[in-house]
DNA sequence: TCTGGGGTCCTAGGACCC
DNA sequence: TCTGGGGTCCTAGGACCC
């Protein structure tokens, strides 16, 4: 753990709206927001009229009249995300990135080059400023987890030091939703026994925390209450799990609607696998209904796949099954497939053609065989002509979706 | 106020093993 | 042989994060 305040957390403010004002000058001031049915991310001047990212079109509309609608730069969101954290890289190694827009760094190593932690975050601010047109808040602190707190606290454009001297009395002002892992739901729970400070839940007893929220949640809030946060900067991660998911509206519960989209679904999780040559065993489907009830079914094979129609089939069978036991909804707006239990072993590996219950361990070499030289295929054709070029259902699908593919692709992570 | 997509982690019960 | 404990894996659901 450290003992100076080494560790910063940088964040790009209201990033895909701030990108857009920065390439178009005349956004500047403006109310802008990125999407067009669904609002993806709002500037500052929209938020202030209430509106935010994944909110409906319509009622940000209602919301705020002068609201600028723009239809999103997806590839400069991607060039410009990856240049910003790579300001970061230019002053140490100990960076963590997080999403596109945010990463952590441990500049301890770096002190002697480059002058104090404030003075780097200075610099980073400055030179994401100069560079790329874009506002970047910074938090510097000893933990991760108070570097974090800083950086939204300093927001917009700002910069904030905690000193370890004054880590408490800094924290325990602010309320618990600013905590890592308080959302919505713990919120609630906390403000129903009158704690809304973090300094309040500080002084919740252990074994109370714990019976409110669970062992795990309870040990975690009450550690990071009183600033014991052993993690350390993690500059490369595996992932765990690779998924897709569509939402549909309103649509009937039959094959001729969930066959085609769970082919784009498989297409979409299977290719990322093979890429990273990352089959695995656990596949989950997630059927939700028109009430935004949803059911979840998974599978975990005894090899692990990549093939798409191999997911396609196992994913079609267990949204089958949920549908058989859910028959008197007749209505589904959102099926989802996802892949975990990701092979760790490096190498390329050829897929065996494994299915459902007595499926599990029968070879079929054959099917299998031909199955995994199609997707290498199509896989080839997709790197040179592009992914609309061919495939199993994208043309079927093409246009209806509701978010376009390079807005799903930044939100993928690296596996 | 129910709206989009890609992820992580935790919980709880059951199966199974030692 | 009716009585203990620990560990791992699987499944389903939920909360949270960006």
């Amino acid at each position: 753990m450290e003992t100076a305040a080494t560790i910063l957390h940088a964040d790009l403010d209201a990033f895909y709206a701030s990108v857009e004002q920065m390439l178009d000058p005349s956004l500047q001031g403006k109310p802008v927001a990125v999407g067009g049915g669904v609002v993806l991310a709002a500037s500052y001047e929209a938020k202030a009229f209430g509106v935010h990212g994944g909110m409906p079109g319509r009622q940000a509309r209602e919301l705020c009249p002068e609201l600028i609608f723009v239809g999103g730069h997806f590839k400069d969101y991607q060039r410009l995300g990856d240049a910003a954290i790579k300001v970061l890289g230019d002053f140490t190694p100990l960076v963590e990135r997080i999403s596109i827009d945010e990463a952590f760094a441990n500049v301890r190593g770096c002190t002697h080059l480059f002058g104090p932690p404030i003075a780097i975050a200075h610099a980073i601010r400055q030179r994401v400023r100069a560079e790329l047109g874009l506002p970047i808040s910074v938090g510097v602190a000893r933990t991760k987890h108070l570097a974090k707190i800083a950086s939204q606290v300093a927001k917009p454009d700002g910069l904030k030091v905690v000193d370890p001297e004054a880590e408490l009395a800094f924290l325990h002002d602010l309320p618990v939703e600013l905590m890592w892992g308080v959302g919505p739901a713990t919120k609630t729970r906390l403000n129903a026994i009158d704690v809304h400070t973090i300094g309040q839940l500080a002084q919740i007893p252990g074994w109370s925390l714990e019976r409110l929220l669970g062992p795990a949640a309870g040990e975690k809030l009450r550690a990071l209450a009183w600033n014991c946060d052993p993690r350390e900067i993690r500059t490369h991660h595996r992932a765990h799990s690779a998924g897709a998911q569509s939402a549909l509206g309103r649509k009937p519960a039959e094959e001729s609607v969930f066959r085609p989209v769970l082919r784009h679904l498989a297409d979409r999780v299977a290719t990322r696998l093979r890429a990273k040559s990352r089959p695995g065993r656990t596949v989950t489907v997630r059927v939700r209904f028109a009430d935004l009830r949803s059911v979840t079914r998974s599978v975990t094979l005894d090899a692990p796949i990549s093939a798409t129609m191999i997911l396609a089939e196992i994913a079609e069978v267990l949204v089958r099954g949920v549908l058989a036991d859910h028959a008197q909804e007749n209505i589904i707006s959102l099926l989802a497939i996802s892949v975990s239990h990701l092979d760790d072993r490096a190498q390329l590996q050829l897929d065996l053609p494994f299915g459902l219950e007595d499926e599990k361990r029968r070879p079929g070499a054959r099917r299998g065989m031909a199955r995994f030289m199609a997707d290498r295929a199509i896989d080839r054709v997709r790197l040179r002509f592009g992914w609309e070029s061919v495939g199993y259902a994208s043309v079927a699908l093409g246009g209806s979706r509701s978010v376009p593919d390079e807005f799903r692709e930044l939100a993928e992570k690296d596996l």
